[in-house]
DNA sequence: CAAGAGATCATCT
DNA sequence: GATGATCTCTTGA
């Protein structure tokens, strides 16, 4: 049940509010680490300053421009990873941002491979998620509705009233878009990056 | 607690 | 050569 082309193919800003409440599965060697999806943030195209794939087509970003559905790997401060999910048609440069999880399985590999024993710290934010999954620069480029590598599997519909939006985190620099309301998560839970 | 600094390197100019 | 879709640790109140 995992989730197909069709779905990573809508509007980017619809994408990001229904990954919510899905399951993000990480295979390595036939174990299984699985985190429930709790908060996202929305990169809208070429036109969106705070989107990478706004300063023009490059070896980095191109995989944006492909088909929706690809992992878009990068590394961010020369120590962290970030996982996105590519979105909307081919040559529709956009992404959604998976910035927390609720650990769900294998969480005491999660554990070792963060070096933290809190729960809590596992999986809430962009660099932390993708330590504990072990997700590197290796799975940039990985059609996520085919690899049993890394993929989304159905979980959970979260109703529109238990969203929060927000303005997104660190992308001062991106003139008007830098207040757009497209970070999304479920409201109430904890597994959060910031409040 | 909150605020600030430092780590560290791929990417683009 | 500058910068960043981050995180951790230290400092100080």
């Amino acid at each position: 049940m995992r989730l197909g082309r069709r779905f990573f193919e809508q509007n980017t800003l619809d994408v990001a509010q229904q990954l919510l409440g899905q399951y993000l599965v990480r295979e390595i060697n036939g174990k299984k680490l699985i985190g429930k999806i709790t908060e996202t943030e929305a990169y809208c195209g070429p036109h969106d300053l705070a989107c990478h794939a706004s300063k023009g087509r490059t070896p980095r970003t191109e995989v944006m421009f492909g088909k929706a559905g690809f992992s878009y790997v990068y590394m961010i401060y020369g120590m962290y990873n970030c996982l996105n999910i590519v979105t909307e048609k081919v040559d529709s440069p956009a992404a959604v941002l998976i910035r927390s999880l609720e650990p769900v399985e294998g969480i005491e590999l999660m554990k070792k491979s963060r070096g933290q024993n809190t729960i809590n710290n596992l999986t809430t934010g962009p660099g932390k998620l993708c330590q504990a999954l072990s997700i590197t620069k290796e799975h940039n480029n990985l059609d996520a509705t085919k690899t049993s590598m890394l993929y989304i599997r159905k979980g959970t519909h979260i109703k529109p009233s238990q969203i929060v939006k927000k303005k997104r985190i660190g992308i001062d620099y991106a003139g008007a878009y830098k207040d757009k309301l497209w970070r999304f998560y479920i409201k109430n839970n904890n597994f959060i990056s910031q409040k």
